[in-house]
RNA sequence: GGAGAGAUGCCGGAGUGGUCGAACGGGGCGGUCUCGAAAACCGUUGUGCCCUCACGGGCACCGGGGGUUCGAAUCCCUUUCUCUCCGCCA
């Protein structure tokens, strides 16, 4: 969330911002800065009287101490009155925080200024594009044919198992999606990534901490029995490892990349390009997560574009990298990077990466802060993450766009980690 | 699943009703000494909020929430988590 002095220092910035995300509700803001308003004089109110009692009751701890018990049980009839003002004066006080809380937690972030404005997905920025559209040969299938012919996907026996969206990778299939992770995770670590293997359930604070709770609570799976939620991403629990942390700013920046499956009921998006693995419940990402100095934000925002542009272009797959509009940004994102890539078979461009400045607003809530050094005071991180890169949409285009009549050519950069031999899917 | 123990500052660890934001030790930082370092010695070392242009000051926080009391790290209730032993198990 954003600050309350963020919100009281730029008003008219937070306000042109919101209407760019079309955030409808711009009075918002200035009820938040009326509150914080009321909430400073209440505080102001309850410390006076905090500090009056606290001065009578050592005055009445010295008098018993010196057998005065009678000047003591005086002072003690003084402080009843205090003590009732100061009772109704602190939940007054805990009201106004908690109706804070409420307010900030609605308000989204505030976009780049190089966010365009807009509506929707038709509304935005193409930055760049790169690779080339294959001419398939007659008689060529989209992606979920392709499973079945070469036996690589089972769709229907995930059906068997869990239920729909939950594939079955087997055989060459299983092992093409291994190499694409290790591939990630290697290409990840040699630019200076940490690698880490996470949780894949994280508790309550971990999702209120990067923003899945409360509002996105429908969208992933609980386990109510020791109340704990499946991750929809790497980026939560590797983001709340730094939950609640003062780094000094000599170790930033902390960049992070981790694989884990990711879990999303996706609830409300049936039957919309949920053909395949379009669209799937459980699948295989590999994340990236920079922890960076608010100087250097932008700065790594691109380095990662670039990153996880040259996985793209290493897999030789037809891309294009677009600027989100305000209407399509996400609630916490400041500004954001979609890529998608091209699947010939279907003829779609397929979203497999998102990258995003998040700026503070997920450094607020998390508490996660820095210091420089000789400096006294902290300040708030900005965090970053991007899928470098998410598995199923990959592995889609690459079966589509490589196919050929005798079989499925393997990108030349898997090669090693696909073992000898299995240059080609037949 | 059964039984027990515990949660205090960067870490270890004391503190069972009053000057405790917290002894003591370690670590960090600054200094003295030294050619330099080590050792030793001295000093310093939590976070947040509020008032103030500032100097400075006030308040809150000893896992979370609630209660008793003039006063709670300390007593009571409740909750979460951690550890140990037994059982089960990859």
């Amino acid at each position: 969330m954003l600050t309350i002095p963020f919100i009281k220092d730029h008003r008219d910035t937070v306000l042109k911002g919101l209407e760019v995300k079309n955030f409808k509700n711009p009075e918002l803001i200035d009820q938040i800065i009326e509150l914080d308003n009321k909430r400073r004089a209440l505080q102001v109110k309850t410390n006076e009287l905090q500090a009056q009692m606290n001065k009578l009751s050592k005055e009445i701890g010295q008098l018993f101490k010196s057998g005065e018990k009678e000047k003591a049980n005086q002072v003690k009839e003084q402080t009843t009155g205090i003590k009732q003002e100061l009772e109704t004066m602190e939940q007054d006080l805990q009201r106004a925080n908690e109706r804070m809380n409420e307010l900030l937690v609605q308000v989204p972030n505030v976009p780049h200024p190089s966010v365009p404005g807009g509506n929707s997905e038709a509304d935005n920025k193409e930055i760049r594009s790169g690779g080339s559209i294959p001419s398939l040969h007659e008689g060529a299938q989209p992606h979920w044919e392709l499973g079945k012919k070469y036996k690589l996907i089972d769709f229907d026996l995930g059906v068997k198992i869990t239920g729909g969206g939950f594939p079955v990778y087997r055989g060459k299939g299983a092992k093409l999606q291994r190499a694409l992770i290790a591939y990630f995770l290697d290409q990840n670590t040699d630019a200076g990534y940490e690698e880490i293997l996470p949780p894949l359930m994280v508790n309550e604070e971990s999702g209120f901490g990067t923003g899945q709770l409360p509002d996105k609570e429908g969208q992933m799976y609980h386990v109510t029995g020791d109340n704990l939620y499946l991750i929809p991403t790497a980026e939560v629990p590797v983001t709340n490892i730094y939950r609640d942390v003062i780094l000094d700013a000599g170790e930033l920046p902390i960049k992070n990349t981790a694989f884990t499956p990711c879990f999303r009921r996706e609830a409300g998006s049936y039957g919309k390009d949920v053909r395949g693995l379009n669209r799937v419940h459980q699948f295989d990402k590999v994340e990236i997560v920079q922890i960076q100095h608010p100087s250097n934000s932008y700065n790594a925002l691109e380095e990662m574009v670039s990153h996880v542009e040259q996985l793209v272009i290493s897999l030789g797959l037809p891309y294009r990298i677009v600027q989100l509009c305000g209407g399509d940004l996400s609630f916490t994102s400041a500004l954001t990077y979609d890529f998608e890539v091209y699947a010939a078979a279907q003829d779609k461009w397929l979203e497999v990466s998102s990258v995003s400045n998040f700026e503070a607003y997920q450094s607020n809530r998390l508490k996660m802060r820095f210091r420089e050094p000789g400096e006294k005071k902290t300040q708030l991180t900005h965090t970053l993450n991007g899928s470098a890169l998410a598995l199923p949409r990959i592995l889609a285009a690459i079966l589509e766009n490589n196919q050929t009549p005798d079989g499925i050519k393997i990108p030349e950069v898997l090669h090693p980690y696909m073992g000898a031999g299995n240059e080609m899917i037949t």
